[in-house]
DNA sequence: AAATTAAATACAATCGATTGTATTTAATTG
DNA sequence: CAATTAAATACAATCGATTGTATTTAATTT
């Protein structure tokens, strides 16, 4: 309380005007070199720091964007962040992160509040229980600015996104195992409200039906993909006597699950059942046998959102295929296809 | 810019006073219920969402704390700030999340943000290259109250801080170690500025001396504890020919940098060299041999750290006990000392 | 040195919401 | 029904910084 040191304080103490402190904080050409430096030593010996939320307010503009990702516990999001942050920051932009834990309710408060604080603009990948998208259109209303990436919302079609190629990712996994000689493959997949599972879930069906193999409806198991569900399904498979040689799980937590129960029950990986996940998880590379993955280069897909956004919030038109911005995969071959 | 919905836009459009626009909105009981249902229902149908800025400014209040870790994806931190976020939604607060990197300079400018747009309070763990800690001297200048957790600041005496007993959980670990035979444990260790190294030190040196086993300086490795460094560090123990038959690690990373160099030169875990790690990373329980390791409680710590901030934020005076929290870790026996 | 121009600074409105005080309206009482 | 009190609303200042316009001061030109 004692110290609110404001331009006022400042501009009293060298007795001229808070408008010209202002200038001169801000480096302004109307402002005499020399009064620049009282200003900015007297600053400095009072310890003075801006107010953003004034400035802010007066500028209608806060140089901070919203991230809203699942969790950032995963591997992928916090690189993803890592991305994004790096591009922001070297433009000038500050990041407020926000984890939605999978709730569309706590993504509803998240938008709202991010709105509230007036951000410049949002990134965001979407939670398991976002469907129509409702809570997003607040955005436009607000003309604030919004980039998808890795997980769209299907309703918002004009919306600009970056997204991996899932249905190539998961087409080349199931490929592979096809080529190895699997034919029974089984696919974990996520909520079919989300573009990502959609999509490499027709990767498998397609690569399934290339190779001339029977598409098995009942091997295709949704869940949220905790590494709990992993062992579930698989104990399921095994319990009810479905054959099987091989898994593609949508992300690697379910993929590590089916590892742990298929080791602790005695089969063989890759002999018996050979298994790929999605991600590229620290943890894949860990698991013995290591496990086979895509890798969905998050620090890349962070990056290229970021820059989408704020070209966006500059005011430039993107042209078509730069609003659906695409990256390519990766498929990591290790021990539990080999 | 077309819809630029304030309170004044809502009184106008019902020709009441912008007071009282406001008041309706926050409920206040100086405005009749029926004024109040008018000013809700002509909000929502023009989309009008809060200024905070403006709110804030005014309120000279943000309901917003500031956390600042070195880095999201470490699952201790990011549990940490799972348990921040439970208790500070479950009391009206926001998070604004922040990674430093381990960098000093990306800490300070951190702070001068959060300082900048006003945030209630700060919660941080501070990076491996903090020392002094004069930009957290801001914060006290600027009367923003500040918590510790994990990783301290040693020339902030006076501020709170929750931690764990770093060095009991050092202790317990070499002891364990000792029990099962061992009498040349190397220690990995961080950074000496920062506490938890110190402490974790403090600990491993005091199981020794219980013991009657000579403390080595040469099996005390300092690095910045990176998978990289337990690789390195063990090869080069090994190279050397000294002799050893544990590793405390004062990571999980560096702990597994070693499990996988050790493996990969045919040495039997824990039959020649037994590990134990810190921080029960999910890697060390996947990882074969799993890991025997220390759990930090993560959520909790997050939790406690929060809870007294803002506590401090509303102006309680923390009891001497209460400003310096130690959280009790828990030793996890796994595969790697069995 | 007067006149013109340019540079530096001061003045004042503004961003949007909040809040103490003043005023109007409605309710209560004798 | 007038007088008193209470309830509801309006007025106006404020938070701290920014910025267009006006004014002062300094520099340049003749």
């Amino acid at each position: 309380m004692s110290n609110k040191v404001t331009i006022h304080v400042i501009a009293k103490a060298l007795n001229i005007d808070s408008s010209t402190v202002s200038r001169a904080l801000n480096n302004s050409d109307r402002v005499t070199k020399k009064t620049k430096e009282l200003v900015l030593k007297k600053a400095k010996e009072l310890g003075y720091q801006r107010n953003s939320l004034a400035s802010n307010l007066r500028k209608n503009k806060s140089y901070t964007i919203g991230v809203v990702v699942p969790r950032i516990s995963r591997h992928f999001f916090s690189s993803a962040i890592s991305g994004i942050e790096e591009m922001a920051y070297s433009l000038g932009y500050n990041v407020i992160i926000c984890q939605s834990l999978e709730e569309l309710s706590r993504e509803e408060s998240i938008i709202n509040n991010l709105i509230s604080n007036r951000v410049d603009g949002v990134l965001i990948s979407v939670s398991m229980e976002t469907e129509d998208g409702a809570h997003l259109k607040a955005l436009k209303q607000n003309n604030v600015p919004l980039v998808f990436f890795d997980r769209h919302c299907n309703a918002l079609l004009n919306t600009s996104k970056v997204s991996l190629d899932d249905a190539h990712a998961a087409y080349e996994a199931t490929n592979y195992l096809i080529g190895k000689g699997n034919k029974r493959i089984v696919h974990f997949s996520g909520p079919q409200t989300l573009n990502i599972y959609r999509e490499r879930l027709k990767g498998y069906i397609k690569a399934l039906k290339e190779n001339n193999i029977p598409f098995d409806e009942d091997l295709v198991l949704s869940s949220r993909l905790m590494e709990l569900n992993g062992k579930e399904l698989t104990k399921k498979i095994i319990d009810n006597n479905i054959v099987i040689d091989a898994i593609f799980s949508a992300n690697d937590l379910a993929a590590i699950g089916a590892i742990k129960y298929l080791k602790s029950i005695g089969k063989k990986i890759p002999d018996e059942v050979s298994v790929i996940g999605f991600s590229n998880e620290p943890v894949s590379e860990v698991i013995e046998p290591s496990l086979t993955t895509i890798n969905q280069f998050g620090l890349k897909m962070g990056k290229k959102a970021c820059e989408l956004l704020i070209r966006i919030i500059n005011g430039e038109a993107l042209k078509p295929h730069e609003k659906n911005e695409i990256i390519k995969p990766e498929l990591i071959l290790r021990e539990s296809t080999l």
